[in-house]
DNA sequence: GTGAAAGCGCTAACAT
DNA sequence: ATGTTAGCGCTTTCAC
């Protein structure tokens, strides 16, 4: 098996040196047309990759962007990783993606896995648990989307997500307008995620005139393990005729328990969009997020970042539409 | 801003030489114990992370697997990745992930990208255009995965995929055990997964001797474009009483048709499958890939081949399961 | 059991 | 316009 071609190799055959080699074939001004374009044809009938380790241990930095997310299979996060990977190219990195499956062990080695690839910075959505970031990361730039660090470290890193508070009070004051006067929600298992969206959930609700009531406000593991029976709680012994889902995961599992159950019509609203609601039985309201703008917000913020450390942390809020399946 | 620390910053806070510190980091036998304990504790105080470019530069290899996705949002491959990511991690493999959005050159960047990264070795899924993957993969191990490279090299190379005769067959022949007595079929634009599955439904017709008729098979574009106006060419039109989608994406398209449309009951039935599809007003049959499998075993007979690169290259065919949602 | 020195492939001063 | 040299951070002989 032929030896991995060098730059060495492709000087030997032009016969110049590795310098000249490095020069055309990275468009320096200074080396003649000519010699470029005789280089840059060896480099090719040879079969020539530049090896890309030697460059960035050289220059000393990398145009890789890490990026962690909790599961993959979550068409939410799906959208995030495509509009991340479109404007991270655009800018001219690369991406270095990894799923955690929601695990804490797993995001603390992704995060040691992308240090030690020299991720010039890294997009962090999973912060389900108890990682040390600050300590993790020392000085590597981050930015924080859609799932939050503690409060306590939150303040220290750029954050981008989507406005809950608004996003929820929009939906739930949609289903009310519906018809719905009793609203129950499943809420997220993301703490702070729950918690704002709890407090839109309220607002809507006060503004409407509507009481609170504990009894029909619950929250769903992380594996949803215990949706199916919510569902049946709010919808049948709560006698719900509206059923807020705080998230796309979640309305997945309730939309798998309603066949079960035998109810009056009632509205059904969902924090994120599928595609897919639209062949539903019945109609379903959701706040959809900007994902594409979330993605790149967070791509510029962090490779501005990368250029000037030293700016202040900041919060960006983005607003969710309102759509009706 | 602190500079990043290297072994040398560890060496001499710890007294010791740089070849001490590796060797006690990558618990080398012959390092002293109380000697490596100090100095793995020095190394957490500090702060540092090996910089694995420079390691993977000085041992001429690294633990990076590329994997080609054509699309990212497509459920069949997002399931794909996590099972090549959990199969290489078993592996002690970490994972290059690009996706291609179904462009040629996006392929070729992506498959230089991975070359530069000295990636050990490359699974493609995408393979649609004229890549000539000879030229760019020099001796770089690689394994095809779902779509084929053009038949002529495809023998060179490792292939895993469904066996998408069988499939289409078994899922062909269960609509007409269901009653349909005219199955169309809207294929899928990618020309080899085409053929065989057209040869699959064939076979169905023939073995329930029924015949072939060429105004009911139609073949969607990359894009789906099509597929509306083909799904009443077929259903109203050609009057058929059964509809086959080659694949998710066909399925998806044709969904978002039928409300459009006024008709008698017909079967119904999708190459792959989507959990979604339980919720749907009407039934449907489809063939699910065992897509774990499929990523364990193309990620097996990768490193198989990394390990050991003149394994004879080898096609893996796996069967589907036929599914009534 | 530990240190000194060389070198992986590349680029950037500094020469010429 | 091109060559020479040094060195990025690491591991691995070869000494001791």
């Amino acid at each position: 098996m032929s030896r991995k071609i060098t730059i060495k190799d492709v000087a030997a055959e032009a016969g110049v040196s590795e310098a000249t080699i490095s020069r055309a074939l990275n468009d320096s001004p200074q080396v003649k047309k000519a010699t470029r374009q005789r280089i840059q044809k060896i480099a090719q009938d040879l079969g020539y990759h530049p090896n890309g380790l030697a460059r960035s241990i050289r220059v000393q930095k990398t145009n890789t962007l890490g990026v962690i997310i909790p599961d993959i299979l979550n068409n939410f996060f799906t959208h995030i990783i495509r509009a991340i990977e479109d404007a991270a190219a655009q800018a001219g990195y690369d991406v270095l993606i990894v799923n955690t499956d929601e695990q804490d062990d797993r995001e603390v080695s992704a995060l040691n896995l992308m240090l030690e690839k020299q991720a010039a910075g890294v997009i962090i959505t999973s912060a389900g648990g108890p990682t040390n970031y600050a300590a993790q990361l020392g000085n590597t730039p981050a930015v924080f989307v859609d799932r939050m660090p503690p409060a306590g470290i939150a303040t220290q890193y750029d954050r981008v997500l989507v406005d809950n508070v608004r996003g929820t009070q929009d939906l739930v004051t949609q289903l009310i307008d519906r018809g719905a006067q009793r609203v129950g929600i499943i809420n997220s298992a993301v703490s702070m995620t729950a918690t704002e969206r709890l407090k839109g959930y309220h607002r809507a609700l006060s503004v409407a005139g509507q009481p609170h009531d504990p009894a029909i406000e619950v929250t769903a593991r992380t594996d949803n393990s215990n949706v199916a029976q919510m569902t049946r709680q709010l919808l049948v012994n709560q006698r719900c005729d509206g059923l807020l889902a705080a998230d796309n995961t979640i309305m997945d599992a309730v939309l798998h328990k309603l066949p079960d159950l035998d109810l009056p019509p009632f509205q059904l609203g969902s924090f994120d969009d599928q595609d897919w609601f639209d062949f539903l039985p019945q109609p379903i309201v959701t706040a959809k997020q900007p994902i594409a703008q979330i993605g790149k917000t967070a791509v510029d913020r962090l490779i501005a970042r990368i250029n000037q450390p030293d700016l202040p942390a900041e919060e960006f809020r983005l607003a969710a539409k309102i759509i009706t399946h």
